[in-house]
DNA sequence: GCCGTTTTCGGCCCGACTGTTTTCAGTCG
């Protein structure tokens, strides 16, 4: 992803600017571009069609830089400043309580120049002499080696969900806890998170902040305040609780739920209103009153926009649109009618196809499509013809048993090296469903993996495009594709693509989401579920279809049963 | 370095906590 080698360049272009001391506002300028630049996964469409300055935050110089690493594989100017300040100070930056100028300090004093001296030195006890450096300083970097230490992998949704739930149970029995709720980038619902923000309205807080430094769940204290509060759990992640009043709560939400950069360009238009936005509402600078604060909808209301789902807030023009009432209205978890993809115990599932079918009913779902893999996935499970038989005829005899339900006969088929499917036609014509999948081959080239997942679209009998990018967040990254060919070829033939719950798939990502829906291409939002406790995960891939501005029209299995016959090829 | 209902210069989001100071700079979100 050439969006992310930039952004990454750009962020580093910032902190050596900050080492050196540079203007603030040319360093925002850089870290803005680079946050930006996160979410564009098409930016050689940008410099192609020279559209680049249409990225909030990138103007004719950074442009030119983009352009730069796009043609040449390097930013001349990063090459140049690396020169100046070694690229191995960066490495200190990663830990915690170390910025800029202490980085600056250990270096031209000490000549530090990446963590395993700084730990050699701590431990010495020659960081000392430093100016403004004594014993407590050098305890809290030791501390903050051993959490780079430890890894800065970052939690799976799932994960974070749990940890969060755990936290906000034990806070929520105190009596001192009027509402509890998370906030941060697990409110917003990213695929992963780096910690875990939580709010609380009370009026007595440092009671409060006494139960969660408290907690069972508390290894160690980071911060702790009348107001704010930082822990790292006990399996390593950073949890912070905020504690505010409840006239200030709306404020608080959204200031604490960011993102940051959504934030910064609500605070920089209401600067020009002549008001200032913190974490207790939003205030007039001349008057010093309060002119919202209570719920995110008055604020929002104040700033003459649309209340924005947090799932919106990245600043990738959500703001505008709310400013021109041109918000999507975006799905929610109730609009999901069945699940297209679950497996059962005929091949690496746990559950028996009643079970699934029992419990996707009671969810209130209309049908499953129980879609085990393909023979050639041997070591999941693969049916064999005579499986399939037996399969088929066990679904027809449960499906004459259900009422108001329908279980559909469906199958995961991988797609070979080539762009050939497992099975024959005269076998996938059978199929209700046919999702169709790349479970190998992940290095061939990005021609070839496009071109085998744009055969596949073309099979009359594909339905689906399961997991198109194969990620496994922390396992294995995305193989290659050309999307704008993939995305083409799923909307001539009307195949969807397939949004995957599972939250180490999480699997269209959000930015691709957005960039298919406006090549209307169509999407199914499902599990791929391996036991009926799975089923649950179908929140999540609701939650990155928000996040890619998806409506319930987008998507396939928000059709009811009648509908989605017409659907299916 | 970006940006514009204060538009080509002169602004640029805002506050809590910590450690080392004795009023504040640095870090973080």
């Amino acid at each position: 992803m050439k969006n992310l080698e930039i952004s990454r360049i750009f962020h580093s272009i910032a902190q050596i600017l900050e080492i050196k001391g540079e203007n603030i506002f040319r360093i925002r300028a850089y870290e803005r571009a680079a946050l930006a630049l996160e979410g564009i996964d098409n930016i050689e469409d940008y410099a192609n069609e020279d559209k680049l300055t249409d990225i909030p935050g990138i103007g004719q110089d950074l442009a030119a830089k983009i352009k730069e690493y796009l043609s040449s594989g390097k930013i001349s100017y990063f090459e140049d400043l690396k020169e100046e300040i070694p690229e191995g100070i960066l490495e200190l930056l990663k830990v915690p309580s170390i910025g800029p100028k202490t980085a600056k300090l250990l270096y031209e004093k000490l000549k530090i120049k990446n963590i395993s001296m700084l730990e050699k030195f701590a431990k010495e006890g020659k960081l000392l002499g430093l100016e403004g450096v004594k014993e407590k300083t050098v305890e809290n970097i030791l501390k903050g080696i051993a959490i780079v230490k430890r890894g800065s992998e970052r939690l799976d949704i799932a994960s974070a969900c749990e940890i969060a739930d755990r936290f906000i149970k034990e806070l929520n029995s105190l009596k001192e806890v009027k509402r509890i709720e998370v906030a941060g980038s697990l409110r917003r619902m990213k695929e992963t998170v780096k910690d875990i923000d939580i709010l609380a309205i009370s009026g007595k807080p440092q009671k409060v902040m006494d139960a969660f430094c408290g907690c069972g769940e508390v290894k160690e204290i980071t911060a702790k305040g009348i107001t704010k509060s930082s822990v790292l759990s006990k399996d390593g992640t950073q949890v912070d609780l905020r504690v505010v009043k409840a006239d200030s709560f709306g404020a608080a939400l959204m200031y604490f739920t960011g993102s940051k950069s959504h934030n910064i360009k609500l605070r920089t238009l209401a600067v020009r209103k002549g008001w200032k936005i913190n974490e207790y509402g939003v205030f007039s600078v001349k008057t010093k009153k309060c002119l919202a604060s209570k719920t995110e909808e008055e604020i929002y209301d104040l700033l003459g926009m649309r209340y924005i789902e947090p799932e919106l807030r990245e600043d990738t023009g959500e703001i505008e649109a709310a400013l021109k009432n041109k918000l999507p209205k975006l799905i929610q978890l109730n609009d999901i009618k069945g699940d297209l993809h679950v497996h059962s115990n005929y091949s690496d599932g746990k559950n028996t196809i009643a079970e699934i079918a029992q419990a996707c009913k009671s969810k209130g779902y209309e049908y499953v499509a129980v879609s085990d893999h393909s023979e050639a996935l041997k070591v999941a499970g693969g049916l064999s013809l005579s499986d399939l038989k037996r399969k088929k005829n066990e679904i027809d005899k449960l499906n004459k048993k259900m009422k108001n339900f329908v279980i559909f006969y469906g199958s995961e088929i991988e797609i070979d090296s080539s762009g050939n499917l497992d099975y024959n036609n005269a076998i996938l014509q059978e199929f209700d469903f046919v999702i169709a999948a790349i479970h190998s081959g992940f290095k061939q080239s990005k021609e070839q993996l496009t071109r085998r997942i744009v055969k596949a679209c073309r099979n009359p009998n594909v339905d689906i495009i399961a997991h198109p990018t194969g990620r496994l967040w922390g396992t294995r990254d995305s193989y290659e594709l050309d999307f704008e060919e993939v995305f083409k070829a799923a909307k001539d033939t009307n195949t969807a693509l397939e949004i995957n719950g599972f939250p180490n798939r999480l699997d269209l990502a959000d930015t691709l989401i957005r960039a298919a829906k406006e090549k209307g291409v169509k999407f199914a939002i499902d599990t791929d579920s391996h036991m009926t406790e799975h089923l649950d995960y179908m929140k999540f891939g609701v939650a990155m279809a928000r996040r890619g501005w998806l409506q319930k029209e987008d998507v396939v299995n928000t059709l009811s049963l009648k509908q989605i016959l017409k659907f299916k090829k």
